[in-house]
RNA sequence: GGGCGUUUAGCUCAGUUGGCUAGAGCACUGCCCUUACAAGGCAGGAGUCGGGGGUUCGAGUCCCUCAACGCCCA
């Protein structure tokens, strides 16, 4: 092939270039017919849409796509597709905010709407389809924003596979899972308690908890005996007594032992409780005796549960209090003393419970402040509460050991980078407590796929859900209608209504391998890519994101949805703090590539080393930047001399002893490469390519311009195959310069090329010591130079080694390239420890 | 309160199973227009490896302990 090589290289437009041309020529196009052992898949996370880019998910995908294209070059077939997380609350969070608008299901389609330019306030009430529409819309959007970013990058995704989690091929492959699970037991629904954000009117999972420090304050308050006398309770919540079932003590507790199985009174409402015991009452809190409510926290519905207590419910999913008088509530005076707070919010509530109690001289003393964590909906703004409610779950472990030691044994058998990662697994998985619960009471999502029968009194029968054919999914059973019945049986007598609840986000995205492989409508394809081969994700969520998918596909396949797992870093503001709005310090994405450049910002992610927190660090960019530049530069000179020469002309020692220090880059890099240590594997290749530049090519400069027959020739070879391995080893890193260099001199793509190999290298190898001894006796007179303030061109009278005889003798192979980089007239040898001295030629 | 991680040069970080005088880049200092590269090159100075204790012929590396920072969980 004719060289072209330009005059000036620059980096300046590589990238928009290659950019397009990998596309146009479908350079990373999967090829399906490959078989399984050729194929190397990947379950890329689908990135939240609604949420900003940020340096997290650039710094985790570059290093992915680092290896996705060493696999490529490897020989692998690589499966690299791409999907969007855009179901969910969060992107009706961004619909609302966008275009102040609110969803109201209860209202009919508008046809017609279009939302309005500037966000409404107050906000405009729309309904479920419209609501959807927007939700649709702007999601399309935020993914086309997200694609160009990840092109921008470089990312050597094969674009046509690309999904959404909310588009019908996902929403078909999501139910069509849960009706599997159902089916097999693995889902249910119940009426329980759950932890319920009044502000998004929904059920809560635990994986989406977070405890908050909040003020609050204890309240020591008179329950009474049955012969009058006061047995004291300190509570956060006053405003629950009326929820109140019994009082639990510790059962060695010595202060209330004899109380066990007798009863009190609640102040106020006159209710009869027992006193019960159970280890979880911990007698350094408060009085020691705690009451139990239906249900002021967690504990409480472990009380409510293992001791089999009533259920008193008193806070509605609205927040608000019952409005009726609670049937258990018998007293006249304990009737009117709920009417006081009937219909309050809790925090109402509390207030004129603390003025009735102390009306009633049942609080002793002040409140007493203190401070105490509080359960939040992660993006919730108000403290969680527990009401009632039907919701779906699937098992997970949380409430059956036998399925938990599973669910653990399936992470032992991942194979996780960093293996410390694996810890973190297993913590939250024996903390489960609950079941996962998967329904939600939302709109944007993918609709839970069943109906319930109506009976001839009215009542809903939830036991005997009516499923869909597997045909007919996706459904939406607030539209469609019930197998079996007419539309206009829905919500009537003997009918049916639909399941109005959506599935949590997590419940569709652990099917990422499943939708990504087409598990549901393309079985060879699913055949030849799962199990997957590599989960690469963030580390915060592990409990989320990774587990539901090892629980879906130990369920659906029996099977780990993958063999390894490349966990990443953090990444930090410079300053190493975490990057957050609140604090102000967020740097985006588009900003360092545009001040850097993507092989710049692809450079410093592939410098943080698996699984390590880093910071964002300009410096390293600009490194990234100079490498680039290096890469252009040297090429030029590597590349200058002929057209392409066999390798067999390769005969100098010099020129052999570099090119077997390249074999033992090769192989460190590819084991590097093969442990998933990108990192590593750039820093060899790195480290050694500087000395390349250094060292070798100003020491075969001489012979490369002035050289004639067989020397110049081996010169010029040996060159060009150690550019060619140089550009096949950082392809994976900066594929925009190496595709740029490979352009000029050879065919095809560098990132389809071949992973160099110690086989090729290996029959034109020497000793490598010959370079590393002549090196440094170059840089032993480049010193003396340096010292004496003179240019580096400036002539050598004679250079005097002192050496070791085995090192003379290497030195002495290279003399003559030696002398014409060092510019001196002679090389004069004695035995003897390592010493140089160079005599200058008077100028 | 528990778990995991981190602590090595002024800064950002390597240092793989314990083994030559602890490395790199940035920054700093000095020199050099050299036909690949001056947005470059060459050379140089700089570290009690967080503190304390221990194991060992030998510890940045292993063990104990304390501290600071970060993250996750309670």
């Amino acid at each position: 092939m004719t060289r072209n090589i330009p005059e000036k290289p620059a980096l300046k437009g590589l990238e928009a270039k290659w950019m397009e041309r990998w596309e146009i020529e479908r350079t990373y196009r999967f090829d399906r017919t490959k078989g399984r052992s050729e194929i190397f898949s990947i379950d890329t996370p689908p990135p939240t849409v609604s949420g900003s880019l940020h340096m997290g998910s650039v710094f985790g995908y570059v290093q992915t796509d680092a290896h996705a294209r060493y696999r490529r070059m490897k020989g692998n077939e690589v499966f690299y597709p791409m999907g969007w997380d855009d179901n969910g609350l969060p992107t009706e969070r961004r619909v609302q905010n966008y275009y102040g608008v609110r969803c109201d299901p209860t209202l009919p389609y508008g046809p017609g709407f279009t939302p309005p330019d500037e966000p409404s306030d107050p906000p405009i009430s729309i309904s479920r389809r419209n609501f959807i529409e927007l939700c649709h819309g702007l999601t399309a959007e935020d993914e086309k924003v997200f694609e160009d970013l990840w092109r921008t990058l470089g990312l050597s995704v094969d674009w046509s596979q690309s999904y959404a989690t909310i588009d019908p091929h996902s929403q078909r492959t999501s139910q069509k899972a849960f009706l599997h699970n159902l089916a097999r037991g693995e889902a249910y629904s119940q009426e329980a308690p759950v932890l319920w954000d009044i502000d998004f009117k929904s059920a809560i999972a635990q994986a989406e908890l977070e405890d908050r420090e909040r003020p609050a304050a204890y309240y020591r308050v008179a329950f009474r005996r049955p012969d009058g006398s006061p047995l004291f309770i300190e509570t956060t919540r006053p405003e629950l007594i009326a929820a109140c079932v019994a009082l639990v003590a510790h059962p060695e507790d010595e202060r209330y032992k004899a109380l066990f199985g007798t009863t009190v009174t609640s102040p106020l409402f006159e209710v009869e409780l027992p006193i019960m015991s159970h280890h979880l009452a911990d007698p350094d809190k408060g009085s020691g005796i705690a009451m139990i409510c239906t249900w002021g926290d967690t504990t409480d519905v472990t009380w409510w549960r293992e001791l089999d207590l009533p259920t008193r419910a008193l806070i509605q999913q609205t927040g608000r209090l019952h409005q009726e008088v609670p049937e258990w509530i018998d007293s006249e005076s304990g009737r009117e003393a709920y009417r006081q707070i009937a219909g309050l919010y809790a925090n109402q509530a509390q207030k004129r419970m603390e003025e009735l109690l102390t009306e009633s001289a049942d609080l002793d003393g002040q409140p007493r402040p203190i401070t105490h964590p509080v359960k939040f909906y992660e993006n919730g703004d108000r403290p969680l509460e527990i009401v009632s409610s039907r919701q779906w779950y699937i098992r997970n472990g949380g409430r059956d050991q036998e399925l938990r030691s599973q669910f653990l044994k399936r992470g032992s058998e991942l194979h996780w980078v960093p293996d410390f990662m694996q810890v973190r697994y297993e913590h939250w998985v024996n903390g489960l407590t609950g079941d996962w619960l998967i329904s939600r009471q939302r709109f944007f999502g993918v609709a839970i796929p069943v109906w319930y029968p109506v009976g001839a009194d009215g009542t809903v029968d939830y036991d005997h859900p009516i499923l869909p054919d597997e045909a007919s999914l996706p459904v939406d059973p607030t539209s469609a209608t019930a197998p079996g019945y007419d539309e206009g049986q829905r919500g009537q007598p003997g009918g049916f209504v639909g399941d109005p609840d959506i599935m949590d986000t997590w419940a569709t995205s652990s099917l990422t391998p499943q939708i990504a492989g087409h598990w549901d409508d393309d079985p060879e394809l699913f055949s030849r890519v799962f199990p997957m081969d590599l989960r690469p994700q963030g580390p915060e969520i592990i409990r989320t994101w990774l587990f539901s998918t090892i629980v879906r596909s130990h369920y659906e396949h029996d099977a780990l949805p993958w063999a390894h797992t490349t966990i990443n870093g953090w990444v930090l503001d410079p300053d190493r703090k975490k990057m957050s709005k609140s604090r102000g310090n967020v740097i985006t994405p588009h900003a360092l590539i545009e001040e850097h450049g993507a092989e710049a910002v692809r450079y410093w992610s592939c410098n943080g080393r698996p699984g390590t927190d880093t910071a964002v660090d300009h410096g390293v960019m600009r490194i990234g930047r100079r490498l680039a530049t290096k890469i252009l530069n040297a090429s030029r000179f590597a590349l200058g001399f002929a057209e392409d020469i066999d390798a067999s002309a390769i005969s100098v020692p010099l020129d052999r002893s570099m090119l077997a220090a390249l074999t033992g880059v090769v192989e460190r890099a590819t084991e590097a490469f093969d442990a998933f240590d990108y990192a590593r594997a750039l820093e060899i290749v790195e480290r050694s390519f500087w000395t390349w530049t250094d060292d070798y090519l100003e020491l075969v400069k001489g012979r490369a311009y002035e050289g004639d027959g067989s020397e110049g020739a081996s010169a010029h070879a040996a060159l060009q195959m150690a550019l060619g391995v140089y550009l096949r080893l950082f392809a994976p890193f900066l594929p925009f310069v190496t595709e740029e260099v490979w352009s000029w001199w050879r065919e095809g793509s560098v990132h389809r090329a071949g992973w160099p190999t110690v086989e090729e290298l290996a029959p034109h190898s020497g000793d490598p010591a010959v370079l590393t001894e002549t090196a440094a006796v170059l840089s032993a007179v480049r010193k003396a130079k340096s010292d004496a303030k003179v240019s580096m061109r400036a002539e050598v009278d004679s250079v005097s080694v002192s050496a070791g005889p085995e090192a003379i003798e290497l030195v002495r192979q290279a003399e003559d390239d030696l002398k014409a980089a060092a510019r001196a007239g002679e090389v004069l040898y004695s035995e003897g420890e390592f010493a140089v001295d160079a005599v200058l030629s008077a100028s």
